[in-house]
DNA sequence: ACTTTATATATACACATGAGTATATACATA
DNA sequence: TATGTATATACTCATGTGTATATATAAAGT
């Protein structure tokens, strides 16, 4: 019980994977290469907050050859909602959504 | 708005700060000496996590005399409310309510 | 079709930073 | 003086980051 609040409360105490979230709730299901030039973070980075997001519930995965494509889990229980809808508030900028690898 | 954010998320992200939400939550306004009884935990480790709380907009402070009383915030903001209301579904023991201090 | 090379993603390691705890200290009040 | 509370410091552990490595798939060349 308590380590599935604070698993999905860790999940979102950084500010990287907020910007994600938020990024994934505007553009909706976008793969690992894209948010990674919207992002201008190395590869290796972005997978670790996705997979941290993922554990949490937040994300799900599709998976097509060599890529990867998360988007927000729908529909997301009322906590995780709450979370989600409080970070949609937060006057900060969210990254250009760029076109990615060749696909 | 991001810092703030965090900062809300920061304070519950932390067992000892969500047991003690949950006991004022329960028992309403209790001095630190009590705390200490219930929790059986050293004052300056109370003491710190109250803060916490209380800089993260959870928690207010009456002083009286050598002693201060907690207390959550009434009302609190949406935001804090769903956090709080999540961490009252939590399966997990509160301690019981121990007479503190000369008080 | 088979081999080689490039790309997409995930994971392991080392390091720096942040957070919780205990101890000690300071201060106010009984 | 004794007690309640707050704070500063040192220590340990958790977490984020970059580099490097591993694995899988795609693409290209023969």
């Amino acid at each position: 019980m308590m380590d599935n609040f604070l698993k999905i409360i860790s999940a979102v105490k950084d500010e990287t994977r907020v910007t994600v979230l938020r990024f994934l709730y505007q553009n909706g299901e976008t793969c690992v290469c894209e948010l990674q030039n919207s992002f201008k973070m190395i590869q290796s980075r972005l997978s670790r907050h996705l997979l941290i997001l993922k554990d949490a519930g937040f994300l799900k995965v599709r998976r097509k050859g060599a890529w990867a494509y998360y988007s927000i889990i729908e529909p997301l229980d009322d906590f995780r909602s709450c979370l989600i809808d409080e970070i949609n508030k937060l006057d900060v900028p969210t990254p250009e959504k760029v076109p990615g690898c060749s696909n």
